[in-house]
RNA sequence: GGAGAGGUGGCCGAGAGGUCGAAGGCACGCCCCUGCUAAGGGCGCAUACGAGCUUAAACUUGUAUCGAGGGUUCGAAUCCCUCCCUCUCCGCCA
């Protein structure tokens, strides 16, 4: 969520930021919003001014046996009005708000404007490319003979799940013990255990909702309900409809009787960092660096007929995830320490990779600044992305107000980072495709050794 | 799943229809006293949003907020309804 005193203050430089990642401000709409809210705020505080104060006389009055009834009725005569306005004020700040809350992020200066991942560009390239004496074989080829096995997967769930056997499910292991380990021991990482289940508050909190909800799986738990109370939901479904036919504020009956809604997380991102929702943090628990190992849902409804092929895009897949609460003065120093936290994760494995920075038209909806990291896959003959540490400034605390007492002792946001450390499954693959050998066998680097009771290479 | 008790400011905790944004305490900040890592005293100290003033801050003022949402009332932290959450005991369970 942007600032709406920046919004107010300068529009059209907040609008001209935005178009350059492809969102298109309605300027006007947004005039319109405020002059109505501003008028009517103004009227609904006067009177709501005039109400309390009478409430007040009446109190007063009471207390020495006094006639009241002047000052009631005079009350009265207002009453309706501020009724309405009240109701008016509500809905006026709910359509500011919902206006507010699909605005994406404002990028920092620095990000390269462009409209695609086309655009974005290289910051740096590391390691050196595998040469192989023979026809390279993609990771679906190598894992077939090693314990890969989509048709069960398939059987068991559907399309984009896989199964690990064997040598394969302890490498996939090896790789998430590895680099938590990393994290932890050398990066100074706490290590966070979180709920993969999480309610609508905290998927607002750090932008997956209202916008992208049709990329989230949810789940209803125990919604058994009795056909008396299925009665009452539909009667409710029917009131609700009938205030906004009318144009009065919903209720929102069904959405109080849903609150057992979950939804499965995309990321270890939304748990870990809505840790601090509605919290305010002492200046010297700053910063907060937090590192989780998490199964990530997503149900890529857009994504459909890309990477159809492997273990790539899947509906379920493991990642490491690092997250940093911190003072808004560093978070650019953050996230350039982030991102290197990353990156020695890629280092230590021996894999190929580059660094690119996203262009404006690319970054994701709450990031002001992204970097990816894109490891080197010789069957595609190409850097695919396998981490994205983003800076998201103030705009996720502001969702979820999240802030820190400054040296003045004042509330004050605070900034968000995160970043994959890494996206286990995408390195599972790059292992393989990195490390394969002209038998079909797969050398395991030396780093995961120890994770792999001494074994060397995994062998068809 | 059954029974009960609760949810109030950064924290603890009173309040049980009127002058309550909310006593008291802790923590924190400024000041005084003391002169040594003790103690005492005074003052201040919620957040969000609006209006005024302003370059801005400060300030003044208004409104809202006592788990959430509805309702009753001239007036709700306090009464009623619905929901959420926490704790205790029992049951079940990895």
């Amino acid at each position: 969520m942007l600032d709406i005193q920046t919004l107010r203050n300068d529009v059209n430089q907040v609008a001209a930021r935005l178009a350059t990642r492809g969102f298109v401000l309605d300027t006007a709409k947004f005039a319109q919003l405020e002059a109505g809210r501003k008028a009517i705020q103004t009227r609904t505080q006067e009177l709501q001014a005039k109400r309390n104060s009478s409430s007040k006389l009446i109190g007063q009055a009471k207390a020495k046996g006094e006639d009241t009834s002047a000052i009631m009725s005079e009350v009265a005569n207002f009453g309706d009005e501020l009724k309405q306005l009240e109701a008016q004020l509500e809905r006026v700040q709910h359509e500011l708000n919902t206006f507010l809350s699909v605005i994406p992020n404002t990028p920092h200066d620095s990000v390269p404007v462009g409209k695609s991942e086309t655009d974005n560009v290289e910051v740096r390239k590391v390691g050196t490319l595998p040469q192989f004496n023979f026809e390279v074989k993609d990771h679906v080829s190598i894992g077939e003979q090693l314990g890969l096995d989509f048709d069960t997967a398939a059987k068991i769930s559907g399309a984009r799940f896989s199964l690990l056997k064997g040598g394969l499910a302890r490498l996939h292991r090896a790789l998430v013990q590895f680099m938590l380990d990393t994290h932890i021991e050398q990066h100074g990482y706490t290590e966070v255990y979180v709920p993969y289940l999480v309610n609508a508050d905290s998927m607002r909190g750090t932008g997956q909702l209202p916008k992208f909800e049709s990329d989230l799986f949810s789940v209803n738990a125990g919604m058994v309900f009795s056909s008396e109370e299925l009665a009452q939901i539909e009667e409710d479904r029917k009131k609700e409809q009938e205030q906004r036919e009318k144009g009065l504020p919903v209720t929102h009956m069904l959405r109080t009787k849903g609150a057992n809604t979950f939804y499965l997380i995309p990321t270890a991102e939304v748990p870990v960092t809505n840790i601090v929702r509605d919290e305010i943090v002492p200046l010297e628990k700053l910063p907060m660096k937090f590192v989780a190992h998490t199964p990530c849902f997503r149900s890529e409804a857009g994504a459909y007929g890309r990477d159809t092929r492997g273990m790539i895009r899947q509906h379920q897949f493991d990642k490491v995830e690092l997250v940093q609460i911190v003072h808004p003065e560093k978070s650019y120093e953050g996230l350039e320490a982030l991102l290197g936290h990353a990156e020695v994760i890629l280092q230590k494995l021996g894999l190929p990779y580059r660094v690119v920075k996203l262009c404006t038209g690319d970054m994701g909806f709450s990031a002001a600044l992204t970097y990816d990291i894109e490891v080197w896959l010789p069957a595609q003959n190409t850097y695919r992305e396998i981490s994205s540490c983003s800076n998201f400034e103030a705009f996720q605390a502001r969702r979820m107000q999240a802030r820190f007492r400054n040296a003045q002792g004042k509330p004050e946001l605070l900034h968000t980072l995160n970043g994959s450390g890494l996206a286990v499954g995408r390195t599972l693959v790059a292992v393989l495709e990195n490390y394969q050998q002209a038998d079909g066998s797969v050398v395991i680097p030396e780093v995961l050794r120890p994770y792999m009771g001494g074994m060397e290479k995994l062998a068809p």
